[in-house]
RNA sequence: GGAUGCUUAGCUCAGUUUGGUUAGAGCAUCUGCCUUACAAGCAGAGGGUCAUAAGUUCGAGUCUUAUAGCAUCCACCA
């Protein structure tokens, strides 16, 4: 058997998976006598690309899943990409743009559809591809897509039902409307940002000559959206306010249009700000629009989709139907203008016509849509809301009774939140790329929801003469995702996949999309899965939220910063100039290109390195703590690669040593210290690595491993048995229990760290896993027991001997450095003042002691022996001598030895003080105060060693 | 305005639920070693008033309160 000397992930990884993938190991086992154990993956945007918060959560699920299938649980891990509407939408848009000068409009509906699908048969490989290398073991047959044949299906039988129970309608309401991609958006999708404004203070005049208690012959009202004014359907005042108190009623001119508005009592009207007068327009702002019901105002609508101003103005009543209330003109100045353009326009002649009474400047936040990247408008149109409300009580129960768990828990404190003050969810869009809304309008526009045309017409006996048009509008993309659980196992159709796998048992996924997706999983999952008792199904009992991947300076990764990370490059590498080329490619501000290269080029002048899959999956583990934000970090990368590395070469050590050998399974009695004493690390090992797991603590798993293969296995138990197999005295069955427990313990820490570290795991099992008969019948680590901590014995008695020896050996390299000695130059150390059962342990194993503190033999005296000059070292009560000779620095001995006593003085002054404290002895605990005193002990037998030590160097 | 989280070594972070001797890890730094598994390594060393203040307690990194700074979410903003 022949490895190479380096770690070399490249040579393996991609064919191990292949091999993997062939032979159908990522399927469940079907075995319904086993409990069942599914994952549904958040699925990403078909024409993306993963980033390295993909990478993380797909490596928690990947070693859930992994870990769940070894412990021989049916496990289902399904995969599966979103449609994204409003992303892919863009970005078909964006290429069409730039490489044919086209808009959709120009292509039209149809056309436009067939090119969004050709983009992503084009690149919907491009994310299955990332998922291969990063070793996810999903289901690639059960791969599905929200808009594929099954899934629609399950959308258009969810609409129709909740329409039908009178859980979807249709109404004319104010929505957030993106005017650069002309469609409504959900509450959600809208980020607020802080900008600086102004505040217009603009004079209303009155109408019919009336004047405020104080003499004036206007209002004035403060804003900071002046060109809404043409929408304008009153002032309000609140109606406890006395300086208004006798104007309430009255009308004013509407500035630059002419119209009379009333004004009106409303409490919203604070009369502590601004002016204490607010300009009314219900058509384009949320607060104004729930004044305009209150004060019954019609609404006047001023603006196109694109946010431009309107040629004439769309007037509605107070419920929203046409109306000729108020005029609709709008006068000519400002028509087709941009929203921004009439605003100056309008400020302009309204300081002209002396009605802008003074500026201020104004903080204000704005809403801009999270995909446009514009202020969104508030608009007055026709949209579908689901009755979230309603939906939503069943959801919140859940949470709260721990039907479903918040890991962490502090989680479902945001859950509770937002879903306590649920609006209603606007569900349509004015996109073509998504579902389509499945609802007909007749001509006199009155609407019918069915799952086809044909079943509208039957379901509302409508004849073949009545003529029907469908609506044009598709569905919010997380409306199709709400169902991911249950469509993607074959839903609406009772499939035996939905009967052993729903509910899912965990969600991975980030904290950023809780409200987006996973509440809205919650609700809808609750309303159509139930089970044969009528009780509602959670779509996943645990929700594990993940935190940001940031860079080291703990930016957020965007393309915009040029800091992103791609998790392949981490794995492949990437020479510099490809890097660069890919943080400045198709950039939307092309001018950053520059900056981005130079600030590339600084932090990675070499490129990156090839770290390989398993080395970035064990990085993520160790950063997952508590589902906070990570700060990305290349150092850590590197070091779990030359962990890696050190795995590598533990294997090529027992291979080495015992490749020749003829394993047998050891009697006990033929075990060494060594082998019981790495026995029983491990049975701790298993422990602690299963209880991580189970309680999705993946940071401790990655420590369990680091520690236990690096500081147990390798430190001291590689080196232990070098002793061992070149120990002339010790009979064949020794050497065979040694050998066997090397690999033993070798191919059972590999099967405990294959959930995270996939490929590394598989090629050192297959050899390890011959060597001990227990290669399986699938020939693959995958389908293996995961270990059992009963499997090794614990020992104590042997992890103290051995803890003994650590002391002892470190006791020895520590004197040997701090006097200088060479590693190459053998020592004669005594031990003084050893007790019986140390004596014994020092004797019994001397074998290890030899090699690993290069010592020739250890003499025991006493206190009270005639010594030659020594240097010494105190080890637990006894110490460590080295006679001196010609090897020490006297001054520096002393200097050391001094140092040593003020710690130890200090130590045993804190001590004394605690013990001679009444009230300490009085209420502590009685193992507290043992082990206080016997600490103290050990202390003052120390402190009397070194002076003595001290005195003995001054003699010299 | 409401809420949550964070502040521990030069850097990145564990440890706080359940208080207990001298607070840990990786990286970085320093010293010595190419010792036949591994220089992507080995053996050692230095480095922390646990953000600040007060309190509870025999005892506080850990519990309570206040303050400061950072971050995030929600709401509002005439």
């Amino acid at each position: 058997m022949q490895m190479d000397k380096t770690y070399a992930p490249e040579n393996f990884e991609k064919s191990i998976y292949e091999k993997w993938e062939k032979e159908g190991l990522f399927k469940p086992s079907g075995d319904t006598s086993k409990p069942a154990f599914s994952i549904a993956l958040p699925p990403p945007n078909v024409t993306g690309s993963l980033h390295m918060g993909h990478a993380f959560q797909q490596t928690i699920m990947d070693t859930l899943i992994r870990y769940h299938r070894m412990k021989g649980d049916n496990t289902l891990w399904q995969c599966g990409t979103d449609h994204a509407g409003i992303a892919t939408q863009m970005v078909v848009e964006r290429k069409l743009a730039k490489e044919e000068n086209l808009t959709r409009h120009d292509l039209g509906r149809e056309k436009f559809i067939e090119r969004v699908w050709k983009w992503k048969e084009e690149s919907g490989g491009n994310i299955t591809r990332q998922m291969r290398r990063l070793g996810d073991s999903v289901d690639w047959s059960r791969e599905r897509f929200t808009m594929d044949e099954g899934m629609s299906r399950a959308v258009l039988e969810v609409f129709v039902r909740l329409f039908d129970e009178d859980l979807i309608y249709r109404g004319k309401r104010l929505v957030n409307w993106d005017p650069k991609l002309r469609t409504a958006i959900s509450d959600l999708e809208v980020e607020n940002k802080d900008v600086k404004g102004y505040l217009w203070y603009i004079k209303y005049h009155f109408a019919d000559g009336v004047k405020t208690s104080d003499g004036k012959d206007y209002l004035l009202v403060a804003t900071t959206r002046p060109e809404t004014l043409l929408g304008d359907t009153a002032i309000a005042v609140n109606p406890a306010d006395e300086r208004f108190k006798s104007v309430i009623g009255k009308y004013v001119i509407l500035p630059l249009v002419g119209r009379r508005i009333p004004v009106v009592a409303d409490m919203h009207a604070d009369m502590t700000t601004g002016t204490g007068c607010v300009k009314i327009t219900p058509a384009h702002d949320f607060n104004d629009y729930a004044v305009g019901k209150r004060c019954k105002l019609p609404m006047v609508n001023i603006l196109t989709e694109d946010a431009k101003i309107r040629d004439e103005a769309e007037v509605f009543n107070t419920n929203g139907e046409p109306s000729d209330e108020v005029s609709k003109e709008i006068p000519k100045a400002y028509r087709g203008l941009d929203r921004f353009v009439a605003r100056d326009k309008m400020l302009e002649d309204l300081k002209a016509q002396g009605l802008l009474d003074h500026i201020e400047d104004h903080n204000l936040s704005q809403p801009f849509g999270d995909r446009g990247g514009v202020p969104i408008e508030p608009m007055l149109t026709d949209q579908w809301y689901v009755r979230a409300s309603v939906l939503g009580k069943p959801a919140v129960e859940a949470v709260k009774d721990g039907r479903i768990k918040f890991v962490p828990a502090q989680y479902a404190n945001m859950y509770f939140s937002w879903m306590n003050d649920l609006q209603d969810w606007c569900i349509s869009r004015q996109l073509w790329w998504g579902h389509r809304i499945p609802a007909w309008y007749d001509e006199n526009g009155k609407v019918y929801v069915a799952r086809s045309e044909e079943e509208v017409r039957s379901k509302y006996s409508l004849g073949t003469e009545v003529k029907l048009t469908r609506d044009p509008d598709v569905l919010d993309t997380w409306f199709s995702s709400a169902l991911w659980t249950f469509s993607t196992l074959g839903w609406p159709d009772k499939t035996p996949e939905l009967e052993a796998f729903h509910p899912t048992s965990v969600l991975v996924t980030g904290f950023d999309i809780i409200f987006f997706w996973v509440a809205r999983m919650i609700m809808m999952t609750m309303h159509f899965m139930k089970d044969k008792d009528g009780n509602p199904h959670v779509p996943f009992r645990t929700v594990y939220v993940t935190g940001l991947i940031r860079d080291e300076e703990g930016k957020k990764m965007s393309k915009s910063k040029g800091n992103v990370l791609d998790p392949l490059d981490m794995i492949d590498g990437i020479d510099i100039d490809t890097l660069v080329q890919k943080r400045t490619a198709n950039m939307m501000q092309p001018q950053l290109a520059e900056k981005i290269s130079k600030r590339t080029q600084k932090q990675f002048p070499d490129g990156i390195t090839a770290h390989g899959t398993d080395a970035l999956r064990f990085t993520l583990c160790a950063f997952a703590s508590n589902g906070r934000d990570i700060n990305w970090d290349m150092k850590r990368l590197e070091g779990y690669r030359n962990f890696c590395n050190k795995i590598w070469n533990a294997s090529r050590f027992a291979l080495m040593n015992v490749g020749q050998m003829k394993l047998q399974k050891p009697q006990d009695s033929a075990l060494s210290l060594a082998d019981r004493f790495i026995r029983s690390k491990m049975h701790a090992a298993i422990k602690n690595m299963t209880a991580a797991i189970e309680a999705y603590r993946f940071d401790q798993v990655a420590n369990i491993l680091y520690e236990f293969i690096w500081n147990e296995y390798c430190d001291w138990y590689l080196e232990f048995t070098k002793a061992i197999f070149k120990d002339d005295k010790l009979s064949d069955d020794q050497k065979n229990a040694t050998a066997y427990t090397l690999v033993e313990v070798l191919e059972t820490t590999m099967r405990l760290a294959h959930p995270v570290m996939p490929f590394l795991t598989e090629t050192i099992w297959q050899q390890t896993a011959v060597m001990l008969g227990r290669m399986n019948q699938t020939g693959t680590i995958m389908t293996a027991p995961y270990p059992v901590q009963s499997d090794f014995a614990e020992d104590s008695t042997a992890e103290a001997d051995v803890e003994f020896i650590k002391d002892f050996a470190t006791t020895v390299r520590n004197l040997r450095a701090e006097m200088k000695v060479a590693p190459n130059v053998t020592l004669n150390p005594m031990l003084r003042g050893a007790n019986g059962d140390e004596q014994r342990c020092a004797t019994e194993h001397f074998r290890y002691l030899k090699d690993l503190a290069n010592i020739s033999e250890i003499k025991f005296v006493d206190s009270g022996d005639n010594l030659p000059p020594c240097t010494a070292k105190p080890l637990r009560k006894a110490e460590v001598l080295i006679e001196m000779k010609d090897l020490v620095n006297k001054d520096e001995e002393i200097k050391r030895l001094e140092g040593m006593l003020a710690k130890i003085e200090a130590n045993i002054k804190s001590g004394e003080a605690r013990l001679k404290n009444d009230a300490f002895i009085s209420k502590a605990p009685q193992n507290i105060i043992d082990g206080a005193k016997a600490q103290l002990e050990v202390n003052r037998s120390q402190l009397e060693k070194v002076k003595a030590q001290i005195e003995e160097m001054k003699k010299l």
